[in-house]
DNA sequence: AATGAATGAGCATTCATTCAT
DNA sequence: TATGAATGAATGCTCATTCAT
């Protein structure tokens, strides 16, 4: 079963989306050895790729994070459009409803580790697609992106969608397709 | 330290300020343990008020809840004011901002134990007040609660107080002075 | 509910029962509160009468020793209603098998206390009925009365009558109608 | 202490005679930590061997009654000579006794957890051999191996197998030298 | 004498993390 | 580098026993 180091690429990509889908099903306290297991990875290589349990978080809260940041990036981009794809990682990532909500919350801090630096940077994304096109005032706008955050509930994708769909309306914020990136 | 069965009501008043605080600090699942030292009791007698966590958690949320439905129904209350003492107590008590957050939440349902008719007797207690006033849909008005729930973050009192009235504006809700009821 | 002096007959009588009860359906390992409760009276009365397990194990034995014992001195007693009374004392009392098994046993020898003393008195009031009739040399009687313990088992009181006779017979011993003394 | 997954067939066979000594002494209901304090591992490693507390209790049980079906099973085994092997595991066994007894048990079932199974693989190991040979009608069999057990009481091991041999005796059934399977 | 609350040790079980292989 | 066993510190909960009333 040991693949070598060839492998070892391949079980950190595997750990994180293990890690991601765990998360989503458990929320962020699930046990580590779940997403070993599920990862199809010894214990071991879980803590040899990461140091600790925050470190899994982060990484997942970092490809999110990352995507929000291409869209923000890509030519011609639009605010609808960078925050559909906020809302698409918001509707699939329970860590990612998370970390927008508890930047500062004063609960489970310690899980989030490096959540503040990691909600900065969604912030300045956004806040570049503000310019000159706001709907919102731009300090309000990781507000509104946390209250979505809040009303994203619900047992299923479908649930949850529609709710970040009428969270948004509420706030009279449109917003493009829900989607990853890239589409 | 026994100071005998007249303790026993200042005892489960005690419990209870306890867990509202440990829960407001460390979040829902917080260890029995931390509740009962604070509270300044035996474990045993923890479980002696309470039979289990999750009557604990109800215990806290009903208060909140009761407030709220008090609230609604006084002589002459408006929505304004009912939904100043549901912030009030959003802003005092993380586990009511579960509530609100995680009524069909795919995770972690189960530590809410009785959340879902707690719930719903907070929407009951709004809708009765929303009748012929409504700045919002009436079908709307839990997911503005979510959403503002959301939005409650925060170190400290203030900071979640502001965040909190921000987001209400931010929905062009107006809301009385936070305060308890009764005030 | 208190009743004062006079009622402390009564309530030692009604742990007893209780006792007795409650060993049956739960064995002899029940919580102590079971046993309060199912009484009718506070625990600390249960340990004003009785104080600690043990004396509670050892009372309830004591009455079904007695019983054998006084069926014993009967006039024109014979063994096979000495055995019938014993027999019914184990169908009835899950605790009185275990006395009866356990006298010397290397297990659980802590629970039955007086255990060795009560065993004995088994064997005289046995012994006394054997002298000249005996179907069973004298030394096995107690081996016999152990392995018929070994045999009563069964969900229902049937079963274990039902069991407890059939042992009899394989060892041909006869048994008279099971009772209680005095019938 | 930790000599690391090399010993880990070394470990589980420790834990297994750890708990089969800790039963002997303390009963079937003895701490789990003992078990694990006695084959000198940490609780953690008792819980990876097996998942929970009747997963010990059936693996102690389990070996019993293989070497029953063993016994029973060799060339030319006759019915003395697999009771003897039954005996030897009832004179060393106190789980073993309480498997033979307790099948039908109203009693601390749920405590032997697979135990009906394993009391239907000795009955049906004890049946094969008494094809045509019967000292005992065959549905009595099962019926002397509980009063068997019943007599198997007594602080050391010669104290049990000298009783458990007058027991056979009483009920005129003839027993092979007391021995383990293979001899 | 009765009550029932308080106590705190004890137990099964889980889980993050370390470590020998 | 990968593995998965070992570890031991929590944690929820129970229960015998004590004690203020």
């Amino acid at each position: 079963m040991n693949q070598g180091p060839r492998a070892a690429a391949r079980n950190r990509a595997a750990l994180v989306a293990a890690a991601r889908e765990v998360y989503a099903e458990l929320g962020l306290d699930a046990p580590m050895a779940e997403i070993a297991r599920r990862a199809g990875v010894g214990q071991g290589s879980l803590y040899r790729h990461f140091p600790d349990r925050d470190a899994v978080v982060a990484t997942v809260l970092e490809e999110n994070v990352v995507q929000v940041e291409q869209a923000a990036a890509a030519e011609g981009a639009t605010l609808a459009e960078v925050l559909a794809v906020l809302t698409w990682h918001l509707v699939e990532s329970a860590a990612f409803i998370g970390l927008l909500r508890a930047e500062c919350a004063t609960v489970r801090r310690e899980e989030l580790g490096r959540a503040g630096e990691l909600g900065e940077r969604v912030e300045r994304a956004l806040r570049g697609e503000l310019r000159d096109r706001g709907q919102l005032p731009a300090d309000s706008l990781m507000l509104a992106v946390a209250m979505v955050s809040g009303a994203v509930t619900g047992p299923t994708r479908e649930d949850r969608e529609r709710r970040a769909l009428e969270a948004w309306a509420l706030l009279g914020v449109e917003v493009g397709p829900v989607r990853p990136f890239p589409g």
